[in-house]
DNA sequence: ACGCCCAGTGAAAGTAAGTTTCATCCGTGG
DNA sequence: CCACGGATGAAACTTACTTTCACTGGGCGT
């Protein structure tokens, strides 16, 4: 029916912001300057008309109008009221964060403490905010019947995925996780119906993490995408997507507020894969618990 | 000029309803009608198309814009927005957030998103609060003069002090991380003056990062703890303690509030790193960033 | 290398929304 | 009873939004 493939915005209260900038390398490089400048300033393009936004990111009206389609809105008034809502909504505490994407030159480290701590949490926050309960229990369901999980990620992904595994593990799941895609590819064909598949990437397009998790589906195994962006490759080959709503700005960041992001996230599935089994799950973890305790020194009240 | 009484709304942000039926008595009856709406259900309001409110008040579009003027508006889309952003705002306060520390039971999923976002924001920003600058600065001066740092931390924490290893080695530093405790006390032996250790431990009672701590201490080395517990041990045979401020609560969250406060303390020692020399360090992001291009597939815009 | 195809784009036409104008209505006071 | 003026809606008008369509340029198969 639609040949452009809206991605709903429609169960995402909080977010209309991120749910944009998560969608922003999926769109053309006109809707994208459009995007940038929704994304810089909800307020003032609210304010504007479509020719005024248009004019401004130096592109047609018929761009905006496509811009709105592609993330979801019906049309140019529907995407203004609902910057406007969402503007609103982000009045920022009195201070004067410097909260910006970026962290100015000559900054000292009170004030870059202070923006990462809060381009962090809000990673973090609206993560949460983004995230399709539904999807997840779904998701939930099938770790918590899986005969066994697999976990992929590279480079800092593959820390969350590392992460991921021991807290399964943890609960006494049968869950891995390999550095090593020869490894990965050769675990994953080894997967069978019942089995899940968890492969987290934060832009998606991780060639290595994709293969795994095709290979992983061809086998019959319930295939999980982590990533920042809804529409990335990985997606693709995913029975279920979750994403996270971390706005990376330049290289400074790195991958942190994102892998915050895929940690809390990551949380998110463990606790309700515990939540499903308690009585089970208290019981290993009291067990691994007192299983490190030997390599810990007395209780550490005060020192000398 | 202008012969109808415009009654400025621009600077009273908080009220635009209040204003409005402030202001009801004073316009002509149907005017009035389109005011009662208004103020009834000012987010539907905003959602109709000024013909359409029209209708609902039994009246034409002329009185609708009258009304708007009346109100100190210039036209129809500046009172819809306003008005979307007037209900975006009301509906915030009744948020009845499961803020709690602990998840109880019976919870549902959303509710275990909302309480382990809530928790893990709460850890980052409580943590870039009580964090010291002069103490960050310390130690970034420390860092970005080492000659060599090795990063210590097992466990969970071990995820972070891999993360920081490879984080300053992305910029250039000579940065180790050891995922074993004699490799790691082979390393710290060779240590000496001007070399930097850090030691990351959420409890602060690990024992082998401690003692590997120690080792380092005694060889010269800069020694850094990165710990919840501002008294634990390991503050013991450290040069300059950075805390973070999780509160951990049950088994639930695991250590993840406290991993994400590890990470973003790690974060801002990073970037304090990374500003000190912003060429040398834009130069090698660059280059490790060019390194992994191979590994992912084309810009994924839409799928199949 | 060539040409086909197709996503991306803006110009322009078309439609809907918003604004102004103006004639009418109606109540009031001379 | 008429003149007046505020209130109002119909219609003209303007501006904003949406759709259509033709053109471009890059990728891909032959």
């Amino acid at each position: 029916m639609a040949k452009s493939p809206k991605i709903s915005a429609s169960h995402e209260p909080g977010g209309l912001i991120v749910h944009i900038s998560g969608l922003l390398p999926s769109l053309s490089p006109a809707e994208q300057r459009v995007a940038r400048l929704v994304v810089a300033d909800p307020a003032d393009a609210a304010r504007r008309t479509i020719t005024d936004l248009a004019t401004a990111a130096e592109t047609s009206e018929a761009t905006v109008i496509r811009f709105c389609r592609s993330v979801g809105m019906n049309g140019y008034p529907q995407l203004r009221i609902r910057l406007a809502a969402e503007a609103a909504r982000r009045v920022e505490p009195p201070d004067a964060r410097v909260v910006g994407g970026d962290i100015p030159p000559g900054a000292d480290l009170a004030q870059i403490i202070a923006t990462i701590a809060f381009n962090d949490a809000r990673a973090v926050e609206e993560t949460a905010e983004q995230l399709d309960p539904a999807v997840c229990e779904r998701v939930v369901e099938a770790i918590g019947a899986a005969g066994r999980i697999d976990v992929y990620g590279a480079g800092a992904s593959g820390f969350v995925a590392s992460d991921f595994q021991q807290k399964l593990h943890r609960i006494g799941r049968i869950a891995f996780y390999f550095p090593d895609v020869h490894t990965a590819l050769t675990s994953a064909a080894l997967l069978g119906r019942g089995d899940v598949a968890v492969g987290i990437s934060h832009t998606g397009t991780t060639s290595d993490v994709i293969e795994v998790l095709e290979q992983a589906r061809a086998r019959g195994a319930t295939t999980v995408a982590l990533t920042n962006f809804p529409r990335s490759p990985i997606t693709e080959v995913a029975d279920h997507v979750l994403t996270t709503a971390a706005r990376e700005t330049t290289y400074r960041s790195g991958a942190t507020a994102s892998r915050l992001a895929q940690l809390t996230v990551v949380d998110c599935l463990f606790v309700g894969v515990a939540a499903r089994s308690r009585a089970r799950t208290k019981k290993a973890l009291e067990a691994t618990a007192e299983a490190v305790q030997s390599r810990r020194v007395g209780p550490g009240r005060r020192r000398a």
